[in-house]
DNA sequence: CAATCGTTATTTGTATGATAATTAGGGGTG
DNA sequence: CACCCCTAATTATCATACAAATAACGATTG
C-alpha cells in the first residue's frame, strides 16, 4: 500500500449507496484514477465488464455513461471506450475528486488545494464583501456562530465548511461554485488529520471573525487580507503534520 | 415503432451528434438551464420522457444518468428525478457550460468570466513561470508563434486559445484544469463578437509576448503583471461592444 | 386524538435478448 | 499506391419483464 494512503482503501462491494451501476462506476473510476487504465488506453468492452462485475449490460452501460459524463471516458462505436487525457477530467466533480483523493498522496493533495485556495479565497472574500445580499450575510454569520459555539472540535468542522461555502455563495459568481466541492473535501479531509494534531483550534475563531466583520461592513480589502491570514495559519497547521515526510527518501520530483 | 413519433424526434435534430441519448440529455439539460425545470422541481418520469422524445426507456435512462453525473439531477426510487440546487451543478463541465452560455445573456456571461479570469490567470501565469517544464514552455512558445503568424483574425483564435491552455497546463496544478473549458468557451464565444468589432487586433500580440517572455525567464511577478495587462485590454474590447444601448441580437451560433 | 404499523401504488433499478448503426481494419482491385 | 467494398467488432437502441425501494394512504391501536 502506498505510504500516503491512510484512508481506508475500500475495494469492491463497499458503498452503502445500493445502486449497482453506481458501484460499478465507482470501481471503474477508481481504476482510472489510480492509473490501472491510463489516458489513451482502451478499456475492456461492455461484455467484459458484465463478466467482471456479474452485472447486466444495462447496468454496465449506465456506469460507463456516468464516466463519460464526467469526462473520464469517451466511447465510440467499434473502438470501445478510451480513457480521456487528464485535462478533460471533471476533477471538481464530487465523485471524481473523491477518487482522486483516494488515489494520491494526501500531502500532495493538500499542497494543491492550498495553492488554489490562496488564489481564490481572498478574492472570494473580497467579492463577497461587495456583492453579498443580506440573507447571504446572515448565513455566513450563522455559520460563524455555530462554529464558535461548538464544544468539541469535531462539531466545528461542519459549520466551518458551511462558513466557507456561504462565503463562496455570497461572491455571487456561478463560475466559482465548483470550488465548493473542493473546499468541502479539503476541509473535511484535513480534519481527519488535524483532529489529533491541531493543538490550537481556538486561533481559527478570531481569524474567521475578521473575515466575517470585513464582509459585514463591505470592505473588500480587509476581507481579502483576513482570508489570506486564515489560509496562512492553515498552512502552518498542515506543515505541522506534513513535514515529517522529509525524513523519508525524496519522492518523485515535481517535473514530468 | 409508432410512426407518429418521428415528428417529435425531429425537434431534437439540432445537434449533429448522432447519439440519441446525448440529444435527449442536451434537450433536458437545456430545459433545466433555461429554467423550464427549476431547482427543486420534479421532472417528468421516465415513461413521460419516452413519450415526449419517442425514445426507449434505455435511452432516456442513459440521458438521465448523464445529467445525474453532471450534478443537475438526483434520481430516487418512487420520487423521481429532482433538479439539484445550482451550486451542485457541474458548471465547468463542457456540456453544462455550453447550455449555460446558450441560456444566459452573453454580456452577463462575459462579465462573470472576466471576473474569474482576472482572479486566476495572473496567478496561473505566475505559477507557470515557476513550475513550467521545458516541453511546456515549448508548447506555449509554439502557440504564440502560430498566433503571430496567423494572417486573418479568424486563424488567430485557435492558437490564442491554445496559448492560454498551455499556460494553464504549465501551472501544473490539476485542480485548476477545469478552467480550461471556461477559457476555451469564453475566448471562442468572445470571438463571435470581436471578429467584426475588434479594431485593433495587433495590440494583443505584444501582450501575449510579454507573458511568454516572463514565463520563459521564470519571473512570476512579471508574468502576473503581464497577464493582468492583457486581461484589462480584453475588458476594454468587451466594453466596446457590450455597452451600446441598441442590443445587437447575437447570431445563433452553433454551440461548438 | 396521536402514534404506530402494514399495505399499496408509483417510480426507478436491473436483467435479458434481440436488432440497428457505426466504423476500423482487412482484402481485393484498378 | 490509391481506392473501394466487405466484414466483424463494438456501441447504440429497442422491447419486455421483474425486482427493489419508498412515499402515501389507511387501518389499527394505545
Amino acid at each position: 500500500m502506498n505510504p500516503g494512503n491512510l484512508g481506508q482503501k475500500k475495494q469492491l462491494a463497499k458503498s452503502n449507496d445500493s445502486n449497482l451501476h453506481r458501484k460499478v462506476a465507482q470501481s471503474i473510476g477508481n481504476q482510472i484514477l489510480t492509473g490501472v487504465y491510463a489516458p489513451g488506453a482502451i478499456l475492456p468492452n461492455e461484455a467484459d465488464w458484465c463478466r467482471i462485475y456479474g452485472a447486466s449490460r444495462t447496468t454496465v452501460r449506465e456506469a460507463v455513461k456516468t464516466l463519460n459524463a464526467k469526462g473520464l471516458l469517451k466511447s465510440r462505436t467499434k473502438v470501445g471506450s478510451r480513457v480521456e487525457p487528464r485535462e478533460n477530467w471533471n476533477i471538481l466533480d464530487r465523485d471524481v475528486l473523491s477518487w482522486h483523493i483516494a488515489a494520491m498522496d494526501p500531502r500532495e493533495f493538500f499542497a494543491s488545494v492550498q495553492q488554489v485556495r490562496k488564489i481564490l479565497e481572498p478574492e472570494i472574500a473580497a467579492l463577497a464583501a461587495v456583492n453579498r445580499t443580506a440573507a447571504q450575510l446572515r448565513a455566513i454569520t450563522q455559520a460563524f456562530e455555530d462554529m464558535s459555539n461548538a464544544k468539541r472540535g469535531r462539531d466545528s468542522v461542519e459549520p466551518d465548511v458551511r462558513f466557507h461555502l456561504a462565503l463562496l455563495a455570497a461572491a455571487n459568481n456561478a463560475l466559482l461554485s465548483p470550488f465548493g466541492i473542493m473546499i468541502e473535501s479539503a476541509l473535511t479531509a484535513m480534519f481527519e488529520f488535524t483532529s489529533t494534531h491541531n493543538a490550537e483550534p481556538d486561533i481559527f475563531i478570531p481569524r474567521h471573525e475578521s473575515i466575517l466583520k470585513a464582509v459585514a461592513r463591505g470592505n473588500p480589502m480587509a476581507a481579502r487580507r483576513a482570508a489570506l491570514v486564515l489560509l496562512e495559519d492553515t498552512d502552518s497547521t498542515i506543515s505541522g503534520f506534513s513535514k515529517p515526510a522529509r525524513v523519508k527518501k525524496p519522492r518523485k520530483a515535481k517535473s514530468a
